[in-house]
DNA sequence: AATGAATGAGACTTCATTCAT
DNA sequence: TATGAATGAAGTCTCATTCAT
């Protein structure tokens, strides 16, 4: 593909992950996206087969850079701790910095979208592969450090509150600052730790 | 309204809530719904204006059969803990037991459906009024067991990681089985509660 | 289905019938026959799924009124050869003073629509059931009447050119006045009867 | 025009007969025509104003090589009788061996795309003019041997069945083979001879 | 001359809402 | 009051045709 071809495909993807973040998929006719993103009409359809392989597409280059921001930074040498404090503030700030990427993320996954299909295949896979790079690394040398418990718990108490906490926050609620994401991050270890003495 | 109104309004909004719930707000024709509620089309609309209306009264609904079953058998004379741990399995069981309600909500909440609308509204009176019943009580009486954090994000350190699980529950990824709502329920009270010592 | 249904469903057909005889199935758009048949475009589909099953319905009424009219007044009694120049005349008849059921037909069968599913079903069970009322009682007893030859190849010395003189008259290059069709009719005789002394 | 541009015009005509006879008009995108004949899109438009163009053309192609194929070896020294039946003969092979071609122009005569317009020029002219090479020849002759009848009404009987006849073959219905197809021509023939003593 | 990406009119179909019965 | 047939705006997608490269 061209870089032409690559660039228009791109700018489809950008129109429409602010247009569907803004809107919602449904609220979101194709005539609209294709004004947002200055092409025809009839142009989407070269680039993606229909709507919907148009909403996956965006959901994986989405999840990638996600995924991708998660890890920066993130030193296998430092502490347990000192690493999921780390992640945790990558979360926070990507999804903080990208509202955009946030709703859409949101939507793909709740509404009944491939809601099953799509959840199924990322969160099964996320024990043993996919977006593992941080999720495996991270549990597998657990033992000591962490609370021995079934990943999918560990999973929820570790980021289940930052993404509460951000919908919050998003809404307006709340003031994500530094001070707060620390705050929470130090619940989320305090529920995961294996406290030595307790 | 005469109890065979009230009566239909009910039917309406259960058949609503099965249909919302299994194929989704945009996936759930007017007409199918009268069908499955066994009314004409038109009577929905003497019940409710539209179909937005016809959602949030649904959504207003479920919330308040959810906020009730929260806080029963709630007890304040017991420890602080103890009524921690009494909500989180009553929110749990709430959710587990009726999943049409709990994949309601979950598109309710995250579709910009009234995403800001909505959420702004619930979340804010949340501090003041509303869903308080259980929350005002919980956390003013906070002092000494609980972290001294803002409301929202003790709020998100309690209740993010049970709602992230049912989640994966309602998915099938894991069993929600007594023991782990009790693990990760602890893992809550680990996150909020000021340990004194530490 | 009441009356006044019935009444909208024949309106429809009827539409559809004149549009799709005089522009075609593909040139007649949905939006055209509505406004035709001085209906909603969405009544339409309250009658008929989509426009495929409208051709169909359409087909299988207008291929009922034609085998109905072939054999009106055909007399069992009479000889195998006046019978014969009976349902020639009636089949002239009706498909003269019926264009556009004869140019819907037309583009039925010999458009791929369903030509392959069609026809096969069409003429496969005129042998045996359908159709037969005229084709069956006349080829059976044709033993000594009749060319001994495949069915098939009577039907098509039978019927072939009729039809074939049928699309010139239309096109308006011959008159089929009753004189020609009788000549054509005594010459599809001669094509098919057993010439006893020849 | 040059002999390469000579031959792309033909690619292109061939790859069209074979898409439009097996996909039908409608269903044959220029993108697809293009694709199975290995040419850009553009190019197409270089040879054909439209599509409307491309399928007259192709028609009056086609139509030529079944006139040239009729005639093939009709000697005019036969017996006229010999030489319907070698047309009818030559007729079937053709079309038996072209079932592209044979489906095309069943489309191109029955669908209204030039259904008046170009039936109408064609038979027309066949009276005194075009495709005659066999017909008026064979007609014109024509005083002893066949009934005086108009001529469309001598076309319908002798075409009328054989036509009709090998459509069913297409679609499996019949086995064409020499036995059958002599069958026929002979029937055809009894159809439009004059029998001097009847 | 050849290409094929881009276009947008227009096709089919759905569905929230109305209104005559 | 209850009904559901009727409506048409609006949505998704296709495809003949053009035009910059």
């Amino acid at each position: 593909m061209s870089p032409a071809n690559k660039m228009k495909r791109i700018t489809i993807l950008k129109a429409a992950l602010k247009l569907f973040a803004e809107q919602g998929f449904h609220a979101a006719p194709m005539a609209q996206l294709a004004e947002q993103a200055n092409v025809g009409v009839g142009s989407i359809y070269r680039y993606y087969k229909d709507k919907e392989e148009l909403i996956e597409t965006l959901y994986e280059e989405v999840d990638e850079a996600l995924q991708v921001a998660i890890i920066e930074g993130v030193d296998p040498t430092q502490s347990t701790r000192k690493q999921f404090l780390h992640l945790i503030i990558n979360l926070t700030h990507f999804l903080k910095d990208h509202p955009h990427e946030f709703k859409f993320l949101e939507q793909y996954y709740h509404s009944p979208y491939g809601i099953d299909k799509k959840r199924e295949k990322l969160l099964l896979d996320n024990t043993a592969g996919r977006q593992s790079p941080f999720i495996k690394i991270f549990f597998n040398k657990s033992s000591k450090d962490i609370k021995r418990l079934p990943v999918p718990v560990l999973h929820a108490l570790a980021f289940g509150p930052i993404l509460f906490l951000i919908r919050d926050a998003m809404a307006g609620l709340v003031e994500l600052d530094e001070t707060v994401i620390i705050q929470v991050a130090d619940g989320c270890w305090d529920a995961i730790r294996n406290r030595a003495g307790s």
